[in-house]
DNA sequence: CTGAAAGCGCTTACAG
DNA sequence: CTGAAAGCGCTTACAG
């Protein structure tokens, strides 16, 4: 900057204004700076800039890729994110984050300018730490209590009674979750599975259906195991919520190996997962799609509202999975017993 | 810093001496700065620290996200590269940049230390930007000609070749390779396609086998259509080699649909992918797994070595797929005509 | 519209 | 072993 106000003549302030076209300057001496700039290859330093204004332009998306795989759906939240970041002049990246050190050496050193959480816990150790830093911070989930803070998430209570209403529509009156487990150890209460058991339990017991709850780790060999399982111990079950997208591909073959047919046998409805994940196995499955880019871009909002003293978006909201069909829900082979 | 040195009695040069380790410090004075610095809660500031010294520590994995979708076998590679990175001292972020623009955002504005290239073309713009730059960065693939530059790469030529090995030794002649494509655009020559169809010519011209070539896109749906190509075009050809996880699960699922039986009618051969990704589909495949973990960690190194100017890793290397057994390859139905 | 100057929070020769 | 001081590359009141 200093040899680019030499070479055109003004003073390193003046630069720094028709750079950031933070204050009037006449076209005259704009165009001497931007030809100085043309002939040096001039590019503002990050970290000067950083450091003098107090903001990087840098977001972090904290997933805790070390410890729970970054893959399948919200990967697109991620992509959503970046590019909303982009259009805002923002940066946002992947911060993979996991120990409490490593956060900390995120928040409480300037490198970031706010933080978007994902993956979050019923009881999240992170939200307290973020609040504890004053980092601008927005969540993508909820905590248990997430009354004081900005979050977007997916209604699971909406979505799961929707899910619901769709397999009893059909005919059933057996159905089962299968799910990933809320995790364990500094990962454990993952919220979306917290919330989607109650959302179930409440849902079925209110329609007085008979329910049933599986879990399995996230992967098609798991989803395997799961369907001999699932045919044990609820042989009379017609229909399956699969709040999974990884165990899916092994459920299916599991349960045609053991001679099972989707949907004719079972009915599957996927979960806050994706088109895309749902066109894994055969049958593809129905699906209730997470809205990922939605949730990703308001994420983003919410935390630049923050950053830039905006206040133009719901600083908490929830929205449905949208149902996509696929092939593997129908009737149930066996009309249920009229009464 | 200020307040730390004020409150331990010490210049502020101390509490950088004692906070980097930099310089001896008594242990009097030492332990006078550490009990300030715990009580104010001192954290030292990072953009602070970079400005100075010049350094962030921070790496990225640049990663075109927003064009090409960040999922598959490819995320094992960020996950490595990230946990070496932090046990180095490190900070590895995946940065989504596509564009010219962004990359120069990047790279000629301080924010990174240095940049691991990823998903690289035969005839890579960015390379040449990155060198352009002085930003130093190794590369997790390699161009056309990467004699001049630092990369760890699949050895895609040996790997091709145990493929063809395999597959001959249980009795094919006549083999198909089905890959994700080139690319096209910005993005246009993705190397791994290129060097993995190029061996595989010489490789089956040299055997004198009768080679077929397909072209996909990379999602199950474009594998479901694809089975019905291959068969018409390629009615005798018993084995695959499959250089397109992504349409894997729809490959098999159509070739299912169309009546044929795999392996006992197709043999496939997974190329470059991996395990979980192999059992997504039944039955699940053989692979070639790609050595993510081993790649991602050799990159990091090369980068770290090129910074902190340690000169300990061959700044040059391939690496062999290993052979994981599926159930998906199986000699021919029909042995071929003896002569 | 433009400039001189202070300051962002550190690191690092240089002296002692 | 410790400190005073310059400097990293910018931004931003403040003056003019």
């Amino acid at each position: 900057m200093q040899d680019v106000a030499r070479l055109a003549n003004v003073s390193i302030a003046t630069v720094s204004f028709t750079v950031n076209n933070s204050k009037p300057v006449s076209p005259a001496t704009r165009a001497r700076v931007e030809a100085a700039m043309q002939e040096l290859g001039f590019r503002r330093n990050a970290v000067g800039r950083a450091l003098a204004s107090k903001r990087t332009h840098i977001l972090a998306l904290l997933y805790p890729a070390l410890q729970h795989r970054f893959r399948g759906t919200v990967v697109d939240f991620f992509t959503s994110a970046a590019s909303t970041a982009s259009e805002r002049g923002y940066n946002l990246v992947l911060w993979p984050a996991s120990n409490d050190s490593e956060l900390d050496e995120l928040t409480s050193t300037g490198l970031v300018d706010g933080v978007l959480l994902m993956e979050v816990q019923v009881d999240d150790p992170r939200v307290e730490q973020l609040t504890a830093s004053r980092t601008p911070f927005a969540l993508i989930g909820r905590t248990g209590d997430p009354s004081a803070l900005d979050y977007v998430d997916i209604d699971f209570e909406n979505t799961v009674a929707a899910a619901i209403e769709h397999l009893a529509q059909l005919g059933h009156t057996s159905i089962g979750l299968l799910d990933g487990g809320v995790g364990r150890g500094a990962l454990r209460g993952y919220a979306p599975v917290v919330r989607t058991r109650e959302s179930f339990a409440q849902e079925m017991a209110a329609r007085g259906l008979t329910a049933f709850s599986f879990t399995c780790d996230e992967n098609p060999a798991a989803g395997r195991e799961a369907a001999a399982t699932l045919m044990n111990e609820a042989p009379g079950m017609t229909a399956l919520l699969l709040m999974n997208e990884h165990a899916g591909p092994g459920l299916v073959t599991g349960l045609h190996r053991l001679g099972m047919s989707v949907p004719a046998d079972l009915s599957i409805l996927s979960l806050a997962s994706s088109r895309e994940m749902a066109a894994m196995t055969d049958p593809d499955l129905s699906v209730l799609s997470a809205p990922s880019i939605e949730l990703g871009r308001r994420g983003v909002e919410l935390l630049i509202d923050q950053l830039d003293g905006g206040n133009q978006h719901e600083r908490q909201s929830l929205v449905m999975c949208a149902f996509e069909p696929g092939n593997s829900t129908a009737p149930p082979r066996r009309a249920p017993p009229s009464e």
